[in-house]
DNA sequence: TCGTTTTACTAAATCGGTTTAGTTGATTAA
DNA sequence: TTAATCAACTAAACCGATTTAGTAAAACGA
């Protein structure tokens, strides 16, 4: 197979390259009908498409973008990937997917390695250990995009949930419903800002309600170790709580797995809320009541955000935040 | 940021261009050890990089694939694509994927698209509607894999679980258990082979428990359309089945909606199993006893295939078949 | 009528590597 | 001693586009 290029075209049409390329770029200012004319007709009939790679080479666009995330696999992940990848397609951008697998130290080899290959632009769910790296790739040039996990809070241009809306809203619900003490089960601050937005949520809801909270219903899970406390053993405590409010998807299921291991039945013993909405979760044995996110949506956000700032260099920083909503299922209730 | 390029590199360690690119690409048949240690420190001290466009453009490699499937949010799908990645980075390679939404238009786009970008070779999750574009692609020379499904058996290079075994295994489990009538949804087979494997599979069962096969078993499903005749009223038939066997996920939800709608209860009224692990599948009211694919494992394998067949030329075909495993729950009672 | 613009196009440099065809000096074989 | 071989490099062409600087002819203005 031959491949047909440029310069095939140009004497098809009895024309230079440059004039080729003029017109493959839309730079008609000076250029006559019938030379126009001609140009299509022989682009048509050899069938030809520019070579993106020496394109490439010359104008340092690649019309492709990284995203780097933890794991495609999830389905929080997978749905905003699939909403950055529909928009992308949508205008002409490819995108490479990079998983870190929560490793930071991969989370920084990926950043290279798409450096290296010349994206166009990154979009990154940040373990927030490399802020540094991400901040001279920005102070570079490369416009990066964070979303899903807001850490110190300088992130320049960032897409995520309105983390606490959805806890006061999640908190607000159980309060409503006559619960007391509510258990706020997350992983570790590490002031990560994200991970301390839903608790100011949980924390105005609590406000709101003329209540105080409690510091041991605050409770911490492990992505590697798992519970600090579990939840099982927390209901033995003095003074238990009546509700559960698992931060993300991981500590839900690790939730259920031990409550059902202790023998306690939601919501009879205890009522469930959950970050996240769960999959098939209306053939669960009890429906986990949820505040779902907008995986998609950010997604797409996120792109827009992106190919602005590929296009608009110096864009002003901006945080966007997608609301969360809370889908009433059976596994909370009135106390 | 100045980019450092090879030139920059050659003048540095007091060699020529072509010296340093035989260095970068391992060629050192003629070349001093002292020549060698001074292109090393250089490419050290400048923190170098090649570029892989201007590489690609002259080697008309671009260490990229493409994969095409039809939805990267599925389970099975993402699971098989976090394989391929995988096994892809570590060997050097990107992979840009593309996701078709059921549509063989798309399918067709896509793999225009990924010619044009120049990839390396491509794997494909086919609708089966592309097979003269796929041949046309291959004998142009453009490596690719299938994975899957199989459709007219002429597929070159292909992997996928091996359906006749599965579902073999599924419909020996519940004759054991006593099933004499057991309803087989499905797809139209629409001579999609994957889909008569498992339909083999399903026979096969029955002939080695010296039964025979009603046709009124054999219900269909579409994907737009959903069931022809909806299992609560295949329930209600002459002759009801005592079970129903899914041949994937999206059959196994449409048909648990609608047991339920029915007030049908599992596995009291009505065994059910299901091609597919179904994802936290423990917390459902009625664990569903399934045959568990392993995409990731069929992900692996399929890069693994590519890139031997991109590297190895004239590959002799081969088909590979993983095995699937019966995965017991608590859906299906004996009769 | 002659200089200045404008129009419509092109030659050649460029992007950053790889690769081919040499070149040079030293070593070996006849 | 001299041609042939070999080791260790290099000059220059090349990949397929874009882009800059420039040219020739036509149109325009005074």
């Amino acid at each position: 197979m031959v491949k047909i290029k440029l310069i095939d075209v140009a004497e098809k049409a009895g024309v230079s390259k440059s004039t080729v390329s003029q017109y493959l770029n839309g730079r008609f200012d000076y250029m006559a009908e019938k030379t126009k004319q001609r140009i299509m007709q022989a682009i048509e009939e050899l069938d030809y498409v520019p070579n993106p790679i020496a394109r490439s080479l010359k104008t340092a666009k690649t019309k492709t973008i990284g995203v780097i995330v933890r794991d495609v696999t999830g389905s929080y992940t997978g749905k905003a990937i699939r909403g950055i990848d529909d928009f992308c397609k949508k205008n002409g951008y490819n995108v490479l997917i990079y998983n870190t697998d929560f490793d930071p130290t991969i989370e920084a080899q990926s950043l290279q390695a798409l450096r290296q290959l010349n994206v166009d632009g990154i979009i990154i769910a940040s373990s927030g250990k490399n802020a540094e790296l991400i901040c001279k790739f920005i102070d570079k040039g490369l416009p990066i995009v964070q979303f899903q996990l807001e850490h110190d809070g300088t992130e320049k241009h960032i897409i995520l949930s309105d983390y606490r809306q959805g806890a006061f809203d999640a908190t607000d619900y159980l309060l409503t419903l006559g619960h007391k003490r509510i258990c706020f089960i997350t992983q570790h601050f590490d002031s990560v800002k994200s991970r301390n937005e839903r608790y100011q949520g949980y924390l105005e809801a609590h406000l709101k309600h003329g209540m105080s909270v409690d510091n041991q219903l605050i409770q911490y899970w492990h992505r590697e170790t798992g519970f600090e406390l579990s939840p099982t053993e927390v209901l033995s405590q003095l003074n238990p709580p009546s509700a559960f409010f698992t931060q993300h998807l991981a500590i839900t299921t690790a939730l259920l797995e031990n409550l059902e291991h202790g023998n306690i039945t939601i919501p009879d013993d205890v009522s469930v809320i959950s970050f996240d909405d769960i999959p098939m979760a209306k053939f669960f044995k009890v429906p986990i009541t949820v505040i779902k996110q907008e995986p998609y949506e950010i997604g797409t956000e996120s792109a827009t955000a992106l190919l602005n700032l590929i296009s608009n260099e110096r864009m002003p920083a901006q945080k966007t935040m997608i609301p969360c909503k809370l889908i009433k299922r059976s596994s909370c209730n009135t106390q």
